[in-house]
DNA sequence: GACTCCCAACCGAACGTTCGGTCGGTACTG
DNA sequence: CAGTACCGACCGAACGTTCGGTTGGGAGTC
């Protein structure tokens, strides 16, 4: 908290500086960005972008906080899913949940990858590492409840959860990200529902009932 | 193929300087990769680098078509298990073969990345696009075969054989080239059994028999 | 209100270094 | 002696960072 408030001036410059230096990252990549590039798209003069970061990598680092807050926001849409814990009920919205924040997050999510390459994924460590936790401690709860009831098959639920956020994840940002839209031949949207109904009822088919093609259909 | 048989000291300066290039392209990115490097790195010169690659791109290209090359080498256990197409019964092995290729081709998956961020993709585009069509090539026919004799549920094969192809390409690429091994909070092979079991049975309980815990246990 | 003072915000030329790439030359092979 | 392999000094440009200097609005004083 600082005593005096802050010259609006310069939150207005850090905030252009980073929005500047998020687009050319990840297109370019972090040494392949020049200061000067930085300055001339936020409109900042070089001496200004070193009054405001000590360096360039603070320039980085600033920008993977922004991403780690930005996504660990409980007002977003996944992570209110996420609270509710009503896996695998709700896969149609956390499909499109995820899909919104890879769309929102673009940039951010390529940063991801400048980091793995440049600085050996230096900065992106703690989430790969914290990620299995945090779902155990989100779902651990609920899923030994109901797989107590027997909602659930021979398959880990929580690896379940997991397999399916994470790949929905990549999948989305091979679709948007990476600039390769349509790379499993059909619409994310109808790859999407296929992936679902395989996570639900599996690839074999089920001993029970003759083949009902589609469960969503009409009863 | 040339004319002539080329210098034997060309052949080996060339492979020599693609490696080292493999190694600092795949740990810091193009860009962050001097020619003085590879040419240190090598053990040649920098005149002598510029006198077998034209620049520092085509250094790049090379080393994406080599990766091409490797990749799709009919010899790799990987492509022998696709060309029987015994998918899913083989899912253990095709996990193992991909454990295997990540491995061995470690610094060269890196590369995608460092081309997905530094060249917008340009290079590897073509993997992407083709890759739908090189699964409906190997598994086609075989798969309408079987979906008529009733041999699958309710969910898409080919979907299921892209989506478990590039799954154990991803999870591996984070376990090995990420830096993040154990980042699913178990060790690798618990997860791809975990993987495979969901694969093949869904999350949803079968609505057949009761809960049998393991199909690998004893009869 | 007029004045001074102060300091964060800001600028851009300049520094030493390194970059991708060139080139004139030497060494070796056939 | 022709031709390929090879070397490293060299070029101009660009790099990250520094630094001396300008500016403008708020606090303090009368």
């Amino acid at each position: 908290m600082p005593i005096t408030s802050p010259d609006p001036r310069s939150e207005l410059s850090v905030a252009q500086a980073l929005e500047a230096a998020l687009g050319l990252f990840s297109t370019q990549g972090f040494r392949a960005t020049s200061m000067r590039q930085i300055a001339a798209e936020s409109g900042l003069s070089v001496g200004n972008l070193y009054h405001h970061f000590s360096n360039k990598e603070e320039i980085f680092e600033r920008l993977i906080d922004q991403y780690w807050e930005l996504v660990t926001d409980p007002r977003l849409r996944l992570n209110q899913l996420f609270a509710k814990a009503d896996f695998p009920e709700d896969l149609e919205e956390v499909a499109g949940a995820i899909e919104e924040v890879v769309d929102a997050f673009k940039p951010y999510i390529l940063l991801v990858y400048v980091d793995v390459i440049e600085f050996e994924g230096r900065h992106i460590h703690a989430f790969y590492e914290g990620m299995a936790g945090r779902f155990r401690d989100t779902y651990g709860e609920r899923f030994r409840d109901r797989q107590a009831a027997g909602d659930f098959g021979e398959a880990d639920p929580m690896v379940a959860v997991m397999v399916a956020t994470r790949w929905f994840f990549y999948f989305y940002t091979v679709e948007k990200c990476f600039g390769v839209p349509m790379h499993f031949g059909m619409k994310p949207k109808e790859a999407t529902q296929e992936f679902i109904r395989l996570l639900r009822y599996g690839l074999l088919p089920r001993p029970g009932g003759e083949h009902t093609q589609d469960p969503a259909g009409p009863a």
